[in-house]
RNA sequence: GCCGCUGUAGCUCAGUGGUAGAGCGCACCCUUGGUAAGGGUGAGGUCACGGGUUCAAGUCCCGUCAGCGGCUCCA
């Protein structure tokens, strides 16, 4: 007979086998109304699960009023929410929409389903999906678990003729889908399902779980795996969020199913306060502030991800530029400028061509060339392009000391088709500038960097304002080092980033560690030197204090790496910068150094471009600030609103104070009325509004309003103010301090 | 690239196959004021672009381009 070990350790014995339902009820009353939900030696599982063995047991709960609900009890909430959508969903809009996978997420959940060509399920339809979901929830119904011999199950399905469910229950059972045929992956891992070795027999042994929103037979139901709460009644309140398709498996040749978005909470007012949530954070996208303010622009005629940085986002740049370039120089970082394209032996050197050319803008070649070009077929022309010489594959194939250039690529020169690309890295370029000149051991390492404008071919669907574009300025710097040096190089990296994000309050960002594939032989360089140089990553990650996490495989093929993901205000995930050690590189452009030796050495390359690209991070950064940047990065720090015209010249003599004190200032000359100019400036998000009227002219003064008070903080001297707000400006202070 | 949605004034958006609309912004005029919108007048349109259906298209259909939400991808 089962004896429960609880949380605490303390230990309760039945002399029957036990429904979690009892267990809580054995426990109070409370507990057994606030359970949802148990947790079997770990695993998550019914309320009405029965246990019959020895085990330990974890009561999942609904929160008390006014408490935050537990991650686990909010998971099982939005699984069971994605029943009841798809319940209301068939119920709106057809049974004849079949149902593919529906699994909670971070936020909510979803459920893919495939409509039938002609019907149409739209937004439209929300409303009414809604209305329906309310009623689900609102007749409490229980979700009822049972189960069938798996082959019994796998006819059933057949017979209704979802092939989904089918395929979803052939994985659950560990067979090879009938159903779906993958070309790219066919060992790939179903849905949710653990991925388990292939056993005939097991159909026959398996069993198939089912839920029914009420009685089975009666009321709706899903093949499904559980666990779901008690009932309806306990999801609390659910909606509908948004339509969006997605492959089966993920899988682009495969059928496209409708992906439709929901969320669940405890209570109404909590949903309510999500979905507010969302609105305001809608308004903080960056894309919507800076249009507001007109800190960038993109235009159709320019070319899609290509970003036009007006004047007001070129003043937020340029002021961050020149502080992570102030501290690159105390970092003993040197600055170079390279042009914005290079050669096609350069990139064929490199290894970016042809191995990533579908990320790049086509080739640049010249007229004379494309007119011999003309005759030939197009897979002539790319053999032609991307050809390289024998003397150029011999060099890089014996300092690889591998076939790195294969036979057929090689081409005799008169075939070889010359161009240029828009260059889609710098590190060619600076690699050419390292070895433009002989380097000893104790010049090294050499620090070179710069603000490198870089080209990509992103695919169209993936544009995003600024956080994903075509044309970039990337913080870049290669630092070319001995092998001792670089975990000093690492730790250098990081604490510039430390420096940086610490200075603009950024705290919300994680950093992952991407460790070679200890099963995988792709990577260059000894397992002594990478050992060494993953143990440095690790390291520096650690030092830095934030969260991260180790990504094993997640390393380039030449070294190791450290990113920094940031999330924006709709919860994207976004890559910001990355430090990468490079062990290939030194290889590829035969760099050396002269050691103690007096022999020569390869140095190791670090890349690193920490903020990743300035486009990327002022997005960020406007959604960090919603707009209202500290006083230093303020597109325009101060306006100056005189009561009225009477006012004017003091108002210019303001001005002209505040500007020989380098300071970016304003007045409004409007013939509004102080309360709208106050509204404006407000608007503009301007940190500083110099409010002046006849008293202040008369007195020099100014009447300070700084942005997010609501009322003017009083009059201080001009000149004071002036002193105070260089300060400012000058430490770089997070908060708008300057007070009367 | 794929799927869905969207595209009307500088911005935000209404618009039922029958004369192109509003608010904000802009220009001018009145108002000269002490902290989140004073009042008036006016200018401003290839209804994304190209085809088609129709007596008639911003509206319906097809295509293209772009934006948005996802999917896939991301050195």
């Amino acid at each position: 007979m089962p004896t429960i070990t609880l949380p605490d350790g303390k230990t309760k014995s039945f002399d029957k086998p036990v429904t979690g339902l009892d267990i809580a009820a054995s426990i109070g009353a409370g507990l057994a109304k606030a359970a949802l939900a148990i947790k079997v030696n770990g695993e998550t599982k019914d309320l009405s699960h029965t246990i019959d063995h020895d085990a330990s047991v974890a009561l999942i709960t609904a929160a008390k009023p006014g408490q935050p609900t537990s991650p686990e009890a909010l998971t099982l909430m939005r699984h069971s929410a994605a029943h009841v959508m798809a319940e209301a969903i068939q119920d709106v809009a057809g049974k004849d929409i079949l149902l593919a996978y529906g699994p909670p997420t971070e936020t909510g959940f979803f459920y893919d389903m495939y409509v039938p060509e002609g019907k149409k399920l739209s937004s439209d339809l929300f409303d009414k999906i809604n209305a329906r979901m309310a009623e689900i929830i609102k007749e409490d119904r229980k979700f009822c678990r049972y189960e069938q011999p798996g082959s019994e199950a796998l006819a059933r399905l057949k017979a209704e003729g979802n092939k989904y469910k089918v395929d979803n229950a052939e994985r659950a059972m560990g067979l090879p889908s009938s159903v779906y045929k993958s070309a790219k992956s066919p060992a790939k891992e179903a849905h949710g399902f653990e991925a388990v070795g292939f056993d005939p027999a097991r159909a026959d042994r398996a069993t198939l779980s089912f839920y029914a929103t009420g009685e089975p037979g009666k009321n709706w139901e899903d093949l499904c795996r559980g666990p779901h709460v008690p009932s309806t009644s306990r999801i609390g309140a659910a909606c509908v969020l948004s339509l969006a398709s997605a492959y089966w498996h993920g899988d682009e040749n495969s059928d496209r199913l409708i992906r439709v978005y929901g969320t669940a909470f405890p209570s109404q007012a909590e949903l309510d306060n999500y979905l507010k949530q969302k609105e305001e954070a809608a308004k903080r996208d960056h894309r919507v502030i800076g249009k507001a303010l007109r800190l960038f622009h993109i235009d159709e005629t320019v070319g899609q991800g290509l970003i036009l940085w007006t004047p007001n986002g070129s003043i937020v740049r340029r002021e961050l530029q020149t502080f992570i370039a102030a501290e690159l120089k105390k970092q003993g970082y040197t600055e170079v400028f390279t042009p914005h394209i290079g050669s096609l032996d350069l990139y064929k050197t490199s290894g970016h061509f042809p191995y990533y050319k579908d990320a790049q803008f086509p080739p640049i070649i010249e007229r004379d060339t494309l007119d011999q070009l003309a005759t030939c077929s197009c897979s002539e022309v790319m053999r032609r392009v991307e050809g390289v010489s024998q003397r150029l594959a011999d060099g890089i194939n014996e300092r690889t000391n591998a076939t790195t250039i294969s036979k057929d690529r090689i081409l005799p020169e008169d075939q070889l088709v010359q161009g240029f690309m828009l260059k889609p890295m710098n590190c060619p370029h600076h690699a050419k500038i390292f070895a433009s000149s002989p380097h000893s051991y104790r010049d090294m390492p050499v620090r070179l960097a710069e603000f490198g404008t870089v080209y990509r071919w992103e695919q169209s669907g993936e544009l995003n304002g600024m956080t994903r574009v075509r044309g970039f300025t990337q913080d870049d710097a290669h630092l070319f080092c001995t092998e001792e040096q670089v975990p000093n190089e690492i730790q250098g990296c990081l604490s510039l980033v430390k420096v940086i994000f610490n200075t603009l309050g950024m705290k919300e960002y994680r950093v992952r560690v991407g460790l070679r594939d200890p099963d995988s032989t792709k990577y260059t360089g000894s397992s002594e030197s990478w050992d060494k140089a993953e143990a440095a990553c690790i390291a520096a990650a650690q030092s830095l204090g934030v969260s991260f996490s180790k990504e094993p495989g997640e390393a380039a093929f030449y070294g190791p790496k450290i990113d920094f993901v940031v999330k924006d205000v709709i919860g994207r995930e976004w890559q910001l910068g990355t430090v990468q050690v490079d062990y290939q590189m030194g290889n590829r452009f035969d760099l050396s150094y002269i050691g103690p030796d007096n022999k020569p050495h390869r140095p190791v390359v670090i890349h690193r471009a920490p903020f990743g690209s300035m486009e990327r991070f002022c997005g960020v950064l406007i959604e960090h600030f919603a707009g209202a940047f500290p006083a230093w990065l303020s597109p325009q720090q101060v306006r100056v609103l005189p009561i009225s015209e009477k006012s004017l010249d003091y108002a210019f003599q303001v001005e002209a104070a505040l500007r020989a004190a380098d300071v970016r200032v304003a007045v409004d000359t409007s013939n509004d009325r102080i309360q709208a100019k106050v509204k404006v400036a407000a608007d503009d998000k301007v940190p500083y509004m110099l409010i002046v009227g006849p008293r202040d002219a008369e007195n020099r003064t100014v009447s300070v309003r700084a942005r997010g008070t609501e009322k003017d903080l009083g009059a201080m001297p001009l000149d004071a103010f002036v002193t105070a707000l260089k300060d400012e400006i000058a430490t770089k202070r997070a908060e708008l301090g300057v007070r009367p």
